[in-house]
DNA sequence: TATTACGTTTAGTAAATACTAAACATACTA
DNA sequence: TAGTATGTTTAGTATTTACTAAACGTAATA
């Protein structure tokens, strides 16, 4: 292969590798996704494992990172039993799906968390100045209703997206 | 103080700073804004040092990373050389801030490097087989259009802020 | 100018994270 | 059923990250 094409290729993996790290996800995501990326079919999990110098726990685990965010498909082919990787190309599709992932875990948790402290506030009163109580109530209420706004976002995004309208193309457009 | 409070806003800050945490901030400031937000009044950093359980060192460091955010402001009295700091409690102000800070900073440069592994495959016609290059460029060209239609979003954001829209609040209603 | 009160920076450390190498599980093939 | 090709899990390790403790800088006061 083409010693230029390789240097490019490299360099563009290398910054996927940076831009996943700075959402937060690990580098070993972008360079997967990179390799999955600029692959014009399918590569076997061994493929992905030589183009991106990871070892094949590495890839697995990332893989199926990727999996779960939408990012990339497994596919597989008749009278094959090896595995077959393909990233996806239309990002607006993977960005929803990114937003619903990360809702549905921590988040969630997060924001019980949240409603928790609020009730044990509320049922609080007389055991505690009543002066303050009003104020941290007041102050954690607004937080909550804050995570709840963002996640009815969220499900919105999801709805519509069902719906067959791409949201964010859409707001995009009105927005530019 | 009262054990009951004391016990409730300990649960609150820890719920903060797993939250902190999965969005990719340390912990520590997530419990430092924890801390802010349940303040009535400014603290200084040595209150907040007191009431996170963190050194001066680290508080600091976290402080100074909120006020970047956006999500705290720091504030002096006449004739008190302390610094005194407030969480901001407007939290939909606070996200355009922090959707600006991440735009401008490794996201930018991020951008940046897929639009140089553009202009390098664009200009490499002749040096290396055509019907690859075409497939790269077009690759590539779709994940840059993606970057700066995002960039386009945030930005689009702060305009409406400028001119005193409540973005979020504004799609959130029209979405519910 | 010396002292004190504060915030920041730094050097070292502890904890978390993502990797490698290798063992393992599973399912296809002979 | 034994052997082989594949993906996953695990144990150990290297790296990164965020912390602590302490030194440092700076500015106000005496």
């Amino acid at each position: 292969m083409n010693k230029n094409t390789e240097q490019i290729r490299k360099e563009f993996i290398e910054g996927l590798s940076h831009i996943s790290h700075f959402w937060g996800y690990p580098k070993g995501v972008g360079a997967v996704f990179g390799v999955l990326y600029l692959a014009p079919n399918p590569l076997s999990l061994d493929e992905v494992v030589s183009q991106s110098g990871l070892t094949k726990g590495a890839v697995s685990t990332n893989v199926r990172a990727l999996t779960r965010l939408g990012l990339v498909y497994r596919s597989s082919r008749l009278g094959d039993r090896k595995d077959y990787y393909v990233a996806e190309t239309d990002f607006y599709k993977s960005i929803r799906a990114i937003l619903g992932e990360r809702q549905n875990r921590e988040f969630d948790q997060a924001i019980r968390s949240v409603n928790l402290t609020l009730e044990k506030l509320k049922s609080a009163k007389g055991s505690m100045d009543e002066a303050e109580r009003k104020f941290l109530v007041e102050r954690v209420q607004a937080l909550q209703d804050f995570f709840s706004a963002i996640d009815s976002l969220s499900r919105a995004a999801a709805r519509l997206d069902n719906l067959g309208v791409n949201t964010i193309q859409n707001i995009l457009k009105i927005l530019k």
